[in-house]
DNA sequence: CATGAATGAGGATTCATTCAT
DNA sequence: CATGAATGAATCCTCATTCAT
């Protein structure tokens, strides 16, 4: 099921067909069940060649998450589009996060399951990827609160908390959402962006947000 | 730094030995890179010792996991006063999460972030410790909307998918507040409430679920 | 030809074992080239209880090291008399220098050959344990021009340069002697002796050290 | 830090640089720890160039053998003046020696250290080596003896063992004046041959060779 | 019960060497 | 000529796991 084994391809060529096999495998095994093995074998090329091209397997990972992140953060980003109301910003942007998510399930395993691994050497590249998302949330949420009229500065804590947990509800959500069949980009979206911008407390009066209609 | 090397304790208690360094063990490393040699040294015991109450490496694994998860899903449920309303469940309960993962960080760890190595064969203890706390949730937020004088029934489908994204918000913010010097647990419960009860929008006006005074 | 496989044997025995072993593979064939497969082989274990009771190639090759070393150095320290003048204990050292070196010429070529390979980190204790022959050379040496009535300090550096041309006489005549049949230790050690002591101009001159008879 | 990479050289030239390359390496790390691709970087060229003009790892290193030793023994050669009495003889072969030796000092890392590796199969070029230089002092010290009226004809495994003893006396203090600080060539060649000529009994009464003066 | 002794299997990494262009 | 592309074969090392005492 491995890439076809064609012989003399050059080299950026191969170096993806690598990250590729990378990706899948780091995503399904975790980082230290992966094996080096395994990745060339799937990608199609004798193991020395990996070495040759990517170093080792942690460079390898790294690489490998640092792929993935710019892929997602750009995903993000450019479905953003920033002279909007923030809610609608936060919808564009989560509609893009569950919808990359759900098309590149592995790398996204790779970004959430297995960076988590404390004591790797590439927790920086984590922690930067992280954050960078973090911050990308961290900002809308301050578009919002200084949209508003009252309470134009929410303690930084405060708004960096909220990232957090929008950051991780949205994970979860589209960890849920890749699982459960029948559930889709859009309506994990529309799930999270009502959780978020209205609240809970808003099921109980009947309110809530409600989405934009007719955009696909 | 291990326990203190004692001949003759009771089964039980040897186990239990056992457990504590593995959990620790296990939520410091994951599982793949947690060796069983530093298990048995830590717990101070011999390895075939390990090896004869536990089995094996997996079995380990599961019986840390069950161990763990029923902790916190006990600390949850004792944490709440189910007469009343159900903000204020939804309140406790959060805290008593909080609370206990803050307690427990290798407990937690190994709950979150290494459990989710697909593949190891323990998925099916894993997924069982998430639904039951997803249950939990599930169900309080049944109560609040039954609670509402409309819409009693949401979609139940919403409601699950509301609480996967309470619950990973939760699960991301006790890694926030687990890592983040000076935020407490309390602190992390009173923003994930604000935010899972209020949602973003209340912040534009100004309003929010404020925490009950006074209970520590 | 390895050692007969016995099982379970207590660490001590197995661990001289593996020196032994390790002390022949790497005298014949160099650090570098030295597999630790070959070694775990002729010791007559597998190759984890090598790592297991000498932690690594590196940590091997310096017991080994520090074992031959030891015993040569105790070796020559034994066989000399100090209460007899300089030359007949330069005699008696080298004596029992070529006589261990015939003896033990695996362990004598780790020393030698070996352990010039530069750039590994184990280059501290080779230089410790040369330095340790050199000085009791020099130290002889000392003696012999104390013992003379006139120029009774030579400069210190003169006598550092005599007594590493000395040692790498001596080290040369032990190859030569171990490798060229029909020449004994002692008669390496005449050689040398009266090389060191007479000089070559004394050949000349049909003079020379004759070595005292009738000690075996 | 290579030569600098220029195209098109006449093959000498590039063989010339590649043996550069190759003595620097082997020179450094030894025959088993020094790599072709580090080899090859160092020369500027590829690494199937090096394999195009010089075969194998083991040929290029039995090259670079043969090169430094005829290097070497044509130096000393060169230094002596056959008309001259033994000790003049033998004492400017030693500078001759010692001159070259501190020269290129990874020449004769090559040749002294690297080159003892048994079981390689360029024993025989090494063994031819140290044949000629050992045969060459052979004649020396022969001459020697056949200059004095008594004794003419030593024994000649006696002499043998004398050559031995002096080459290894020289090549110890060879790797101690290159590494001594503030010894030079002269010097040490001063200290082997007062050793050489005189012996450590002529220091007892205060006796020595002298090195003639005013030879720079 | 408890443990020191022991290992099969596998994993990361390197290296000399060769084609196809 | 010259090189980028590619690999088979080792090598060091680790780990879960099991006996014999």
């Amino acid at each position: 099921m491995g890439a076809v084994k064609t012989k003399r391809m050059p080299r950026a060529v191969r170096e993806r067909q690598m990250l590729d096999a990378a990706v899948r495998i780091f995503g399904r095994r975790g980082y230290r069940a992966a094996s080096m093995d395994e990745i060339a074998e799937l990608a199609g090329v004798s193991k020395p060649l990996v070495y040759l091209y990517l170093n080792s397997k942690e460079d390898l990972f790294t690489a490998c998450l640092r792929r993935e992140a710019t892929a997602l953060t750009r995903a993000v980003r450019e479905g953003v589009r920033p002279d909007l109301p923030a809610d609608r910003q936060l919808w564009e942007g989560l509609r893009a996060f569950f919808a990359h998510t759900a098309e590149h399930p592995d790398g996204w395993s790779v970004l959430r399951s297995q960076a988590r691994t404390h004591g790797e050497p590439f927790a920086a590249e984590v922690a930067a990827m992280r954050e960078e998302i973090v911050a990308f949330v961290t900002r809308l949420i301050a578009v919002a609160a200084r949209e508003a009229h009252r309470d134009p500065d929410l303690p930084e804590r405060e708004v960096a908390g909220l990232a957090e947990a929008l950051v991780g509800a949205a994970e979860s959500l589209a960890a849920w959402a890749n699982t459960t069949p029948g559930v889709t980009a859009r309506q994990a979206a529309a799930t999270l962006m009502n959780f978020a911008w209205s609240g809970l407390g808003a099921l109980r009066e009947g309110r809530g947000w409600v989405p934009p209609a007719g955009e696909g």
